[in-house]
DNA sequence: CCCTATGATTGTTA
DNA sequence: TAACAATCATAGGG
């Protein structure tokens, strides 16, 4: 009466699509709703605007599931019934015919037996020819309905992927805090809710832009020279004028206040004073110099400063400025890059 | 329409 | 399990 977890299963096996396929709960197929990874991962999608900043405040407040796509889910949830309702009216339907079928096939068989002698056994035996062939029929109308559930799924999260840019004020949050932690761009737990309270969007999405970000900027620093400079400009005013700026916040969640510098996921780059902006002394441990900052001397400085040995992009010294290097980690050494197969991966620089 | 930027997803790694 | 790395898919600008 079902399609069975096995059925969707098999499907799902067969046609190697999403893990998180729904499997049939006990009314029939798909009870589960989508969106939730097998991997505990939450669904970070962008949704409108208007509900972003609702969804960064339920994750912030500890909700396992962004629900900035709830709308989506009961659209999903409506189409699955839908497509359920009619699996279970269609089945019913040929359970239905069957049976008529068989008592007709069974009266005929009686009537038969007035002129000529039928066996039970033939009687048997029409009655499984009818049965099988209604079988293969429901197994059919299975099969589509599996198919019509897997549509319906990847189409979801197909729409899932669908992206809005996060606000410029959300963007530039991130990259002040991006900038101003550059030797250690790992916000804590604390420090990635309130960046997403800021920023209107989920603790999941600021994860993800910091991932990105870390990534995106070690491969290519001299791409983000630039932005570098200018949120270290940004940072430089607005400490200048005592930490609090017109538009944006410029005190990272963590150094909000200015006490102490948060303990860092990483923790061996603890950095003096509010921030590791400009307050952040060189020289205590070596590794507390502002990248930025770094950067803006690098560029008034002009290309070609740290010798020839070093490619296109390379910006810092790892020897002379001796910032928190993380983004040296993964074979990316902007000086070794140089040594041909150095590394498993390549590295742009 | 092409190209780059960017947010999200997935598989891997430490 | 967080972070990384690669990749996907869309946004947005020219």
């Amino acid at each position: 009466m079902t399609i069975t977890d096995q059925s969707l299963d098999e499907a799902q096996a067969k046609r190697k699509l999403h893990p998180e396929l729904p499997r049939g709960g006990a009314g029939g197929p798909a009870a589960d709703a989508p969106g939730q990874h097998a991997s505990g991962r939450r669904c970070g999608w962008t949704g409108e605007r208007g509900s972003a900043a609702a969804a960064a405040a339920a994750a912030a407040s500890g909700g396992g599931v962004s629900p900035d796509n709830s709308i989506e889910h009961s659209d999903y949830r409506s189409k699955l019934a839908q497509i359920r309702h009619i699996y279970h009216s269609e089945l019913e339907k040929y359970e239905q015919a069957c049976n008529e079928f068989t008592t007709h096939v069974m009266n005929l068989l009686r009537e038969q037996s007035r002129t000529r002698p039928v066996a039970p056994k033939e009687m048997e035996r029409m009655v499984g020819i009818i049965h099988r062939k209604f079988s293969a029929i429901q197994m059919q109308l299975k099969q589509s309905t599996c198919e019509a559930v897997m549509i319906l799924r990847s189409r979801f999260l197909d729409a899932r992927r669908k992206r809005r840019n996060f606000s410029k004020q959300a963007t530039e949050v991130l990259n002040e805090y991006f900038y101003s932690h550059l030797s250690n761009p790992y916000p804590s737990e604390e420090a990635k809710e309130e960046l997403a309270k800021k920023c209107g969007i989920t603790v999941s999405q600021v994860s993800n832009w910091f991932g990105n970000k870390r990534i995106r900027y070690k491969k290519n620093i001299g791409k983000f020279q630039e932005e570098a400079n200018i949120y270290a400009v940004k940072t430089a005013v607005s400490v200048a004028q005592g930490g609090h700026s017109r538009t944006s916040s410029p005190t990272p969640p963590s150094s909000a206040g200015g006490a102490h510098c948060h303990a860092g996921s990483g923790g061996s780059f603890n950095l003096s004073g509010s921030g590791d902006m400009f307050l952040g002394m060189p020289g205590l441990n070596g590794d507390s110099y502002p990248a930025s900052q770094v950067e803006s001397l690098r560029h008034s400085m002009g290309p070609g400063s740290y010798g020839d040995n070093i490619g296109g992009g390379q910006i810092y010294s790892p020897r002379d400025i001796r910032v928190s290097q993380w983004w040296l980690a993964g074979g990316c050494d902007p000086v070794l890059s140089d040594i041909p197969n150095g590394g498993t991966r390549k590295c742009s620089l």
